[in-house]
Formats: C-alpha cells, structure tokens, sequence
DNA sequence: TTGTAAGCGTTATCAG
DNA sequence: CTGATAACGCTTACAA
C-alpha cells in the first residue's frame, strides 16, 4: 500500500533520466528468467515470496513500470474494452438526456464486467475514420447511426461481436431498442383520444442536412434515421387510424436537439392558422422548447395547447407527457449481451415502452 | 464504398466456417510478403493499385478483417486512448451535471486529436482494481479522487502522462482545477453582503462513509475531497471575515449528490430554530433539492429564504444563484495538455470563476 | 520453484 | 515496388 507520494519521491534519485525507465521485462530478468518475473507481476503465487520480494524491489530500482497493457492484451487475446460508437459529437451526445441515460446503462454493465469503456468519436465531416479500424476493444456498441453509415459497415469488418441500438436494424444481427410505431403511435392516440383533432409534429434528427423548418411527406418518409423515421410513421397511423388526414398535419423538423430548437419549432407550428391544440414532439427536449414558447405566446398548457415529449428523459421536472423509453435498461442489456461470453443468437430485443401522463395534456378547450 | 450489407453477403460463402476467418497477416501473404500486406493496409501509396487490388480480394475471400489493433498499437507505442478515472461509479457520474459538463470538454478534446476517451470503471467497494494497470491507453485524466485513493498510485505507476482535475493537487504534477477557497468565499461573501446573518451549509461530496446528518468542525476539516474541503474552508473565512462565528453556523452534509438529498439537507436546516434565512450548497443539485424543502415548508425564496448553489450546471432554468465553474474549459483544457504533446512543464493551472445571481438570492426581510 | 523457447500479429529496416 | 529478418513486450507450456 504505497502511497504515490512515496513512491515518487523513492524513484526521484533516477528522475533526471527520465527516459531511462526500464521498459521491457527483460531488463528486469538479470539473474532470473523472464517468465519468473512475469509470474511475479501475473502470478505471485507461482514463485517464493522472498524471490518475488527482490524482483519487485529491482522494478522499483529500474523504474519499471509493470508489464506492458498492450503487449498483454496482445498475448492474451483480449482488450478489457467495450467500444461505443455514436453518431454525434461527443460534446452533443453528453447533451443529450436520452443518451446520457443510455450511457449509465452500458456503463453499469461495463463496470460489472470489469471492462472499460472507449467511446470513439466519429469523425463528422468528410474525414475518414480510422478510429474504428484501430479501435482496441473486445466488441462494439452502435448507437443510432443514420441508414448506410460509413462507420457500420467498418463496425462490421471488424468482426467482432457488435450490437446495434435504436437503429439502423440490421437482420441477422442482434439489435436492441423500442417498438417504434407503436411508441409513436401511443403519443399520437393520447392526444387523440383527448379530443384532438388540429395537431402538430415537432422533429429532431430526421435527416443529417442540418435542415430547420417545415417538412413535407416526401422528406418525412425518407429520413435517414430509422427510428425516427419509424416513430413519425406511429404518429401518422395513429392519425389515420383516428380518421385524421395527416396531409392536414404541420410538421416542423429541427436540427438539433436543444431547448431552443424546440422553441423555434413551437413558434412557427403555434403560428399556423388555425393553431394547433397539441402538439407531438420526438424528445423531451424538444417539448420543453414548446413550452417555452407557448409561454411566449401567453398560451396556458394544458388548457390552451397540449405538448407530448418522447424517451422520458427530462419530462418530470416540468410535468410533461411524454413516452418512457427504459434508456437505462436498454443500455444495461446491450452491454451484457456484448459482455457475457458474446452474442449468441442474433436477436432483436424490444423494450417495452410506457404512456407517461402528466399534466402538459388534457382535452382541448 | 462498400455496404455493410453488401459485404455480409459477399462473404457469407464461407459463414459456416465461422472460426477460420484469417486473422494473420501472414495468411494474406501467398505469393506476396508480409510487408507487402501490411503496405496494402497501411501505406497504400507504397505498392500498386493492381497489387493492392488483389491482396483485399484475397483478404476478403479469407475474411480477413484488417490489421489486428492491438499489435498494431504495440508495434507503434501509441494506444489512441486517454484513460479517465473517476472515484464514482460510472452511472453516478453520467447523472451528475457537472461531470457531465466536464466529460464534454475532454471528449471534445478527444475527438479533436483523433483518439478515444476509455472511461475506466473504479470497483467502488473493496475489490482491487486491475482497470488501471490494464489500461491501453496513452494517458491518464483523473477527476476529483478523494485523498490517498489507491488508484492514484497505480495511474502514476503507469508512468504516463497524467493530469488530475480538482482533486487532489499532486505537486510537481499538472492539475486543472479553480481556486476552490476562493470560490467558496465569493459564494458566502454574496450572502454576507446582502445582510444574511443566519446561514446554514448542505454539502455533499465531503466523505467517502456514506453519512448524511449534521458535520461537526472535526468533520469538516477532516473531509477527504480535497477540493470540497478548501471549498468549505472558504465559506468559513467569509464567514469569519464578516465577523460570523462559524461554530454557529448548522453544518449538514448528505452522502449523495441528488435533489432529494438537497430536500432532506433543507428539511434538516430549516427546521433549525432560529431558521436560516439564507443556505449554501456545494452543488446546484443540492440548491434545487433545498428550494424543494422551502416549497414544502410554503417558504418563498428569496424573500424568505436566500439559496446558492455552485457550478452552474443545473441553474438557470430554476433562477438559481450559482458560482460558474468552466467546467467545459477545464475538461478541455485537461484534454490537450495531455494529448498536444504531453505535459511539458507541471502546471497548477485555476480556471477562474464567477458568481452568477440570479433570482435565489437576496436581501434577508 | 525456476528456466527455455515458441509464439501473439504487426511494422521498420534495409537489402534487392 | 518487394522480401527477409528483427524487433515490440508479453505469456505459457513444458522441461529441468
């Protein structure tokens, strides 16, 4: 039980030849083997205490710093790293409630396992990514990619066991994440069963044009992110199921997932003529940027205007709506699957997904 | 430009002999050399585009997924990796704003040098932990680790490049942090200068034993975070400055940095008699957990009660009175010191900060 | 207990 | 542009 004080200043006699550390095992074994010392380091229960005293002691001497991580992961055919891969920036993922929640997850799991976890920035522009490629883990965690991402396919060429989040679902291999129609569809139907009948939809992270402002039908189907794509596809059934033409629906889509965004998009959709008396949102985010403007507008929710968030991720404080996504759970699962002797048979886990109300809906008055 | 998809398929041919994809480089090379191989991955510019053209064919064919990273890494000295310790469990600090904020910076950093962030699990309990001394990574940041944690001997046994960020400053070796005393005094003196005489303290962070209850002075200065202990020792020199007898001053200190622990800590402080007109926190967390005990107690803040939270990373929305913390800057600061280089000269290096009013505060009525 | 020797998969060097 | 050879630093049968 050194503490690093110590140790610092018992090394310091030989700090003015700082790169004289003696790096190699080798240096080491003088009048001993190689593989002795390494037992002393691996496995101290192979050797004498008083031998394995000495070895330890010339380590301290030389300035050997233990064996080398990377020639023994090398060695042992492991890298104790479970590899994250998001298709944000980091700083934007950290933002994000949703996957912050997601991280606790897989970082509960990854703990447990005694693994570390790498997250890898994806480099966002045209820059190629050697990241991936170079990447010292034992399987990869992907989390909502948009369709055809280049960062899939080299996940993939990787040929270790990987496990898709959210999206892109890709058959055959195991996947992890929500029923999407059905959860968009839920939120819809709430409101619809409210009384609603003059709706509106607020979306971030359709495309990844960095587009603000209205959508039309053509660029809601073919989003390139799967999930989102899939839950506005509840939301229009949900309509049509309740006999409303979706045609008739304003859509907003945003670029980022922020309070301000969400701001922006409540203005123009609480513009609209007639205005609307509920509005649907794809995060919780989002909706409280609605919030925020019907506040501007001098709206009362849920008297004037009704708003539904999604995930369940920062609903609570502010009393909203919204669709719980077990974020943890789900992130929980895809670490263990990854972390527990693999991925056995390619599955695709659906978590249940839960109808939260609160107080920011009511019938329309 | 292949899709993942197209490539599954390509090499499905072979998917029933699962265990005999190649994973030598040495298999590729037919009638080529090694180096040839490693050229047509590594160096394409070395060989012809026919050559290289036919050895990924050949790679393909054999399913050979590329240089193994791990030799790779040992061949080349660099792990393209930042390790980062943190005393708490990884969903703790994932739900802790501040951290959070931090993340964001070194993840950014991160991302800017092309290398991943290996956010490594610290057994919490009394396991030993094997995370650090395994590691495959270029350097170490380490945030806000209690005194003499163990895990700070084993970073500096690595013998990399190390940076510790808040707690505990190690001299002669480079630290990010503010000028915690100062700090804390700049939050006190605020509601010294308003008039408030009566003040209570809930702080969180003080203590690794889990106790949540009323702090004596021996406590208090024998906390073992470093940082939250200057933090406080600020407080009390505002105090006494203003000529405020500390002794009088209820101390409460809860073992978790949540809102329901900040209620708890407000509940304990408010039913004090005489009653506090004025409370500090070491988080803003803890502030909002403390507006929450008021709310119950049908306090109006700040005409009653005058409440100040630190770090600014969960303020605003709820007009909190806070001291700024560039909790981004720092990690980003964190980031390049250990990535542009290494760290040449050992730095102390104090962010500055800045206290923030807002609508939490004001003068006692 | 301890030592020997054969890898792990790559890349650098330096000759051709 | 290509090919042999020598590291990189470690672990682990197997033999002593």
């Amino acid at each position: 039980m050194r503490h690093h004080i110590v140790r610092h200043a018992g090394s310091s006699r030989s700090a003015v030849h700082l790169s004289e550390y003696a790096s190699r095992i080798r240096t080491l074994a003088r009048d001993v083997s190689r593989a002795t010392v390494s037992y002393a380091f691996s496995r101290p229960d192979q050797l004498s205490d008083a031998l394995r005293q000495r070895i330890m002691e010339v380590a301290d001497e030389l300035g050997y710093a233990g064996p080398n991580p990377t020639a023994r992961s090398l060695r042992l055919g492991r890298a104790g790293a479970l590899g994250l891969i998001f298709s944000e920036t980091l700083a934007y993922a950290f933002a994000d409630p949703y996957a912050v929640g997601f991280f606790q997850g897989l970082a509960t799991a990854a703990e447990d396992a005694g693994v570390g976890l790498l997250i890898l920035p994806l480099p966002h522009g045209d820059r190629r990514s050697e990241t991936v490629r170079d990447a010292v883990v034992d399987a990869f965690c992907v989390m909502s990619l948009p369709d055809g991402h280049p960062a899939l396919a080299e996940v993939f060429a990787r040929r270790l066991p990987v496990v898709v989040v959210d999206e892109p679902y890709v058959p055959g291999h195991p996947f992890v994440g929500i029923d999407e129609p059905a959860a968009g569809a839920a939120a819809a139907r709430h409101l619809l069963e409210l009384g609603h009948r003059r709706l509106g939809v607020a979306m971030v992270g359709l495309h990844e044009d960095g587009h603000t402002g209205w959508s039309d039908r053509a660029r809601q189907e073919s989003a390139t992110f799967e999930a989102m794509r899939a839950r506005r596809g509840g939301y229009q059934r949900a309509c049509e199921e309740a006999g409303l033409d979706w045609a008739g629906v304003p859509f907003y889509e945003v670029a980022r997932n922020s309070r301000e965004a969400g701001r922006k998009a409540g203005h123009a959709l609480l513009g609209r003529e007639p205005r609307p008396t509920a509005i649907l949102t794809n995060t919780d985010v989002l909706a409280l940027g609605v919030l925020d403007a019907a506040a501007d507008l001098g709206l009362a929710v849920p008297a004037d205007l009704s708003v539904v968030g999604f995930s369940d991720s920062a609903a609570e404080e502010a009393g909203l709506t919204t669709v719980r996504q077990a974020k943890q759970e789900i992130g929980e699962k895809a670490g263990r699957l990854l972390l527990s002797g693999g991925v056995a048979k390619p599955e695709r886990l659906l978590f249940p997904h839960e109808l939260i109300v609160r107080s920011s809906t009511a019938p329309p008055s």
